[in-house]
DNA sequence: TCGAACATGTAAAAGGTTACATGATTAC
DNA sequence: GTAATCATGTAACCTTTTACATGTTCGA
């Protein structure tokens, strides 16, 4: 049947796409990128073999389009058993959250790096995070939303908010508390 | 040499914290679990592992510590190399930003769920968010944070705290705008 | 004496990325 | 004709989780 560990991995996440109506693999890696590539993302290399894993378990069916305009393409479609697997799914256990945040890894570890390295890496996550909140902030008004997925992307932007405003209250805080413990542990290290 | 695809791996995880100062396999899980499990984990079965390839690559030395009071532990300690090897790691470039968040892919295809199930998870993650945030407001006046840590902390709670605020305020919309949006769905598939 | 926390590890399986391989169609 | 985008796939590799295995020390 249709048991992972993982909550959210490919497979669930693909009949969910298919869940909002029938698509090709390209159509869903291109919906993730287009609506969601802020929360997570998938390549080619894993929702393909999943797409043809969800035949084999009789989730899906696929169907032949042949190209107008386009070379031809796979759309699939959810089967009944698909619908049920993937309404079980969405109602097991609400997924533990957890904010991975390869960023904060670093921060985690910024006495050692050196000052001027920090402020320039600072520098560039604010204009990351600037420039992902422009393009959130373009996605709200889009027709298409279903009620949740309008939800995430106004979270995408209270949360990308939020974090730019610390990012830019706290930056220089952080910038004169790391020279001063990097002198500090300097001073120790040649005492 | 010591070069990996995903930036923040277990290894660059377990030298990092091993510049904080030196630490077993049981220390660095504990740091990671006390400080920043809503930021990143790891669990032993990847620690563990992770030291033994450290020490093969000579990044890493262990010693043994008899046991006083406690079973006998594996002290890690950086090498030269290995330090050099972590600031390769963290002068590299900066890692790009993805907030991966399992309950966000989960609203994405809200409109799947029953509405009582929605307003279920909501209340759930709220109170999940809450005490997450309350333990990191309590990490944040801990002796031994670097400038680095204490940021991470402190963005941990920007970021949890505007979550929070989104979710009490958005979620009677979101319920609202889900149960007429179903209710329509219906309607049209009745048609 | 028994459970909780301390402490280290291995092996199998799962899950995903990267690189490679191929070909159609459109616009310049 | 050629670059960009559309479109599908495979195989090797990498990393991590899960489950198992083992033993110590402390406090109730």
């Amino acid at each position: 049947m249709f048991r992972s560990s993982q909550v959210m991995n490919v497979k669930t996440l693909c009949l969910g796409a298919l869940g909002l109506g029938d698509k090709s693999g390209y159509d869903i890696k291109k919906l993730f990128e287009a609506a969601f590539r802020h929360f997570h993302s998938a390549t080619y290399g894993s929702i393909y073999p999943a797409l043809n894993q969800l035949v084999r378990d009789g989730l899906i069916v696929g169907r032949i389009e042949p190209g107008a305009g386009h070379p031809e393409r796979k759309l699939y479609c959810l089967t009944d058993a698909g619908h049920e697997a993937l309404e079980r799914e969405l109602l097991a256990e609400a997924p533990t959250e957890q904010m991975r945040s390869e960023f904060m890894v670093l921060m985690f570890f910024a006495h050692l790096l050196p000052t001027e390295r920090l402020a320039e890496i600072l520098e560039e996550v604010r204009e990351r995070y600037t420039e992902t909140l422009a393009y959130l902030e373009s996605l709200v008004d889009l027709p298409d939303h279903t009620p949740g997925t309008r939800f995430t992307v106004q979270a995408g932007i209270a949360r990308y908010r939020a974090t730019l405003a610390f990012l830019v209250e706290q930056a220089p805080e952080l910038l004169r508390e790391h020279a001063r413990h990097r002198q500090t542990s300097e001073n120790e290290s040649n005492a």
